[in-house]
DNA sequence: GGGTCTATTGGCCGATCGGACAATAGCGCG
DNA sequence: CGCGCTATTGTCCGATCGGCCAATAGACCC
């Protein structure tokens, strides 16, 4: 394939075993070459800088700094960095961080190998890539109204078992504003009560586990 | 090596990528060969019907049914059969269920590949295996106090926002009743209210988002 | 057989919650 | 320069929560 530049590729996921299949399985694909691997974002930043390869293939959760971490610091350092998540989570606000951090597509790990293939080259060729999947899911996340930044902080502390009042000494607001931003939350989540709330933050992402 | 007979793999998981680069590794290895791949818990078990393979390797997040009931299903069809399960998820309730429901090992998915070849021969001569970050884990949920089934149950219904007096009726209770469940559960998770009782919840793996 | 654990139920009470009334200030968008 | 959204604060109130007192019956283990 002359007419077509190698892509040259980084993969970067804590899964030895997904990575190595990973590996194997591109290395087959005409016009694909794996670079390096890594198994966390600071080395994958290492080696970008080293190997400048063309696309980072980007999994979201990883034992220290995040996938959406590397993502920005990675992003800032090099701005015409293309990467593609590569990830588990079709959470809308996973997704959605995601494109906001400057990923140039977003698919799971259930995909097809030749859809895989082809989201690696349309995100090498610069566009912006979304999985059939994923894009369902994030519609139906728009659908309801978004919760603010410091709706999600006070979910946060509700997670946590805090009162409305504790919530307010800790970010230094009345009890009052507390019980206003857990009534939006309860509001916006279609929660009857602060424990459905947090309930719904897991299943849509905006909590961790 | 004709001393070590050859151990037959079947691959159940939903992840093709994943599946395909497993395969390739384990193929590689001497002494296994992979003779199926499945991407949910029904073709696995016709997969087994008719291939009868020597050990699974079982993946507990799958669409449709989940990795716990494939196993189940198994063993309940196949008594003797050994699965491997290899997961992502190291809560120990997940291992737990896995070991209730006949599991012979239990690794996460960040596992080298030397340990989970390792750890597949161990399952095929009749060992029971845990990987070693998931054993910690588990060990450290043993500490504080095991929640019941029927405190399950409750918190699944706290979870989607039921007060006292309607999960008592839900499950033909008292208030009183569900009220001692809510406050063993506040107790054995060591939450404040049931906002975080729920996130602890999460955390534990006894909820699913 | 005795001990431990779970499930069940009752009443009492202060703390907390969530809803409903209403109001002001700042910010971005068109 | 309004319009909408967010953040902020206030008061009142009934519903709910969580902690405290205490008690009985069945299951399972040693």
């Amino acid at each position: 394939m002359p007419n077509v530049p190698t892509i040259r590729l980084l993969l970067v996921d804590d899964h030895p075993v997904l990575r190595a299949g990973l590996a194997n399985v591109l290395n087959y694909e005409p016009g694909i070459t794996v670079v390096a691997e890594a198994d966390d974002g600071a080395s994958a930043i290492v080696l970008w800088r080293t190997l400048r390869p063309d696309v980072m293939l980007l999994d979201l959760s990883m034992a220290g700094m995040d996938g959406i971490e590397t993502l920005e610091r990675l992003r800032a350092e090099f701005p015409d960095a293309r990467v593609l998540m590569l990830t588990s989570s079709e959470a809308p606000e996973d997704v959605r961080h995601a494109l906001n951090a400057g990923a140039g597509g977003y698919v799971t790990k259930n995909v097809r190998r030749a859809e895989l293939v082809a989201a690696i080259r349309e995100v090498f060729a610069g566009a912006r890539v979304i999985g059939e999947s994923v894009a369902r899911q994030l519609a139906a996340g728009e659908e309801s109204g978004a919760v603010s930044r410091r709706e999600l902080e006070v979910l946060g502390l509700v997670r946590q078992g805090f009162t409305n009042a504790d919530i307010g000494r800790l970010l230094g607001i009345s009890e009052r504003t507390a019980k206003a931003h857990v009534g939006a939350l309860l509001c916006k989540l279609q929660a009857a009560d602060r424990a459905e709330a947090v309930a719904r933050g897991f299943e849509r992402g905006l909590l961790k586990v």
